[in-house]
DNA sequence: ATCCACATTGTGGATTTCCCCAATCCCCGC
DNA sequence: GCGGGGATTGGGGAAATCCACAATGTGGAT
């Protein structure tokens, strides 16, 4: 068993459906976690856990819907697959528009939610590797000073180091010992390296160096 | 009027429906398009004008969901605002799913139609920036010859001459003259920029050089 | 008062990039 | 066969990058 990675949560406050979920995952070698409400869930879920929430939208206390939105907010970016019992379609598009993966009907067809269960888990995988890709390049930023900061991002704008020292009025040497520094920081060996490093996070551009030229 | 870009097109058999959303975007200051049926728009379409599908799901003939899987096909990317008379949630699902805007019931709250498709809009907007300067990027690097590709891939891993030559098996100076045609080609000034212009592309990578060194 | 991070500047030299001029070789199509 | 585009290589020089060694000034924290 468990075959497949991260953890398929399941909320539901109907025993014998939380049961039948937890079977229907298990068997197909899913690690599972069962919570009987929205609360029990939040209590439990740590965040450090890849994997995907089933969840039941109608329930005593908070609703699934509810529970989504606290999530959002919380910036937990758990994939989530609703399940309902009586839903209409604004509910439904809503939930979509949202983000929810998907929006199923009781009573559900077993393939099909383990498929998008499946697919959920896989795009988990993906957004916390990005994520993770993200925060380290976020991380090795932080470390800039300012002026390396400022540096940077002329560098980032193709600006050769003498233009660089005469926008900031500062001698070409000291924009070379910025730059320098900031390569290293930044744990690239150039500033191609750079600036493909830094394209996967956003920052404001400074000043524009658009293409133009010959072409076609 | 016309204080709005693109255009609205309106496909629904029913012709009392399709005069009261013309007058209701066009007295909002929206240009509109009407057609009775999933093949006259098709027939009209030309694929170069920015705009929004509202588009009826039942229809005689060709549905709205016929008419959008065709769309996505043929690759336009005009965004879609379903309106629906008798839809279930599976169909709004599906249809969301497929990447439509939203899926409305009738009968509609003027308002919350008009947001939509103003959003609509603004994201065709959007998308056909993003497609232009992909497209620009692409039509730049069809330019270069097989063996400037080869070497550009090199130059984006922030390799130097030396090193490129070294691999290819060629002088630094055959290295540089095509590094210096490819600067030329692509229209940018500096490694760096063609990094940037190139990111916005997707190409396989080459040789990798991700980032190490200290951190933090 | 002292320590430290940050910003700054210099000198000088090794390495690289960028470019003009020029030339050879190969393959492909007219 | 000839012309032309693409790939290749050289010479040589101006400009820029990269770096090691060395130093000064400022502001905040202890």
């Amino acid at each position: 068993m468990e075959k497949h990675p991260g953890t398929v949560f399941i909320v539901d406050d109907d025993d014998a459906i939380r049961d039948s979920l937890k079977w229907l995952f298990q068997s197909r070698g899913y690690r599972v976690e069962t919570h009987p409400s929205a609360e029990a869930f939040l209590g439990a879920y740590r965040g450090d856990t890849s994997g995907c929430l089933v969840l039941d939208v109608r329930m005593p206390g908070m609703s699934g819907l509810e529970l989504y939105d606290i999530l959002k907010e919380r910036g937990v970016g758990l994939p989530v697959v609703f399940l309902s019992g009586h839903g209409d379609i604004p509910m439904a598009v809503s939930s979509l528009r949202k983000g929810a993966m998907d929006f199923i009907e009781k009573p559900f067809n077993d393939n099909e939610l383990v498929d998008r269960v499946a697919e959920s888990l896989r795009m988990d995988e993906e957004r916390r590797r990005d994520e993770a890709s993200r925060h380290a390049v976020a991380e090795r930023l932080a470390q800039l000073t300012p002026r390396e900061l400022e540096v940077m991002q002329l560098i980032l704008a193709g600006k050769h180091n003498k233009v660089i020292a005469d926008e900031l009025r500062i001698s070409m040497r000291t924009v070379e010992v910025h730059r320098s520094r900031i390569l290293q920081k930044m744990g690239v060996r150039s500033a191609v390296e750079l600036a493909q490093v830094v394209s996967v996070s956003d920052l404001p551009p400074a000043g524009p160096a658009p293409m133009e030229g010959p072409g076609h």
